[in-house]
DNA sequence: AATACAGATGTTATAACATATCAATACTCG
DNA sequence: CGAGTATTGATATGTTATAACATCTGTATT
């Protein structure tokens, strides 16, 4: 149960590592990383918070990749199934997963001031959650865990 | 930890007594349940599921109660600040709290086939929740639980 | 009763988020 | 190569949510 997020580290390293790693995934899976996808994850990791699709769109469209909300759309979608991106439904905003490949139920930590969001594991709940649906006969099939709150800094500054 | 939602129930009943239980709490918060919002509770409880702020403004076009988008997006901001409705990220949709007045962390079990809603208590997912975001120093105001899946029903006709 | 205030509502317009559809192109596998 | 599938391009539209401002209503105070 690992948090991250709210701490200074080397952007360009974990950038460059992560889409690294999504392209060796890629090739294994048999799935196209291609130029769009590869460059909104690449935004996505290099923003390190959570981005609407009209905001990467619009950072897409400065370099000429797409300007119409499909555009922004279909590479998100791809991002989020193939486990490099988490939709935010707090938000309606998407974020570059923090550890890609590993088989994880996220969830989410959300600074309501700073906007910005930290990855953390959660297993745990998932399993109490499936207590309560086990006992009503429900299938889990997709979790949805965030919470909404002040991150350290921005605890301090108030 | 009770589910409640996948099971026949008397609705009329149901409805009457929350409503009024909605009465007493905003008479002694010093709260107003006006047409509007005493209406909207009223429909949402009747439907018993996730209704869009746009379906709630149809039915209460239908007996004039207003026309306009903010007339349901107040209505229903008033009742989730109350605690009476909460809303479902997941869908963008509004459902009753079906145990309002309780001091409650609600999570949600979502049908995917039938749109149906159970809601049930999770202090406990909480807890965890909570460990990893005091780990962080995150301080936490509000969570979202949700769980999508197939409820028995459907599980059933599968 | 007149005044002033806060909360609630009416109304218009627009912002923000998301998808349907269909044509064109590119990749890939027999 | 040619058939089939995945991806992209482009237009239009659907859906969810809020900004902004005018008006009304109830309550408390004078």
């Amino acid at each position: 149960m690992k948090t991250i997020g709210f701490h200074d580290h080397d952007h360009s390293a974990c950038v460059n590592t992560t889409l690294r790693k999504a392209d060796d995934h890629c090739q294994q899976a048999g799935l196209r990383l291609t130029p769009v996808r590869r460059r909104a994850l690449e935004i996505l990791l290099a923003e390190h918070r959570a981005l609407g699709a009209y905001d990467l769109l619009a950072l897409l469209a400065e370099e000429g990749l797409g300007a119409q909300p499909p555009v922004a759309y279909r590479a998100l979608d791809f991002l989020v199934k193939a486990g490099f991106a988490h939709k935010i439904e707090a938000l309606n905003a998407y974020i570059a997963c923090t550890h890609p490949g590993a088989d994880h139920a996220p969830a989410f930590l959300i600074c309501r001031t700073c906007k910005s969001v930290a990855e953390t594991d959660t297993a745990p709940a998932k399993g109490r959650l499936g207590d309560a649906a086990r006992a009503a006969g429900f299938a889990i099939e997709r979790t949805v865990i965030e919470a909404t709150g002040l991150c350290p800094t921005c605890r301090s500054a108030a």
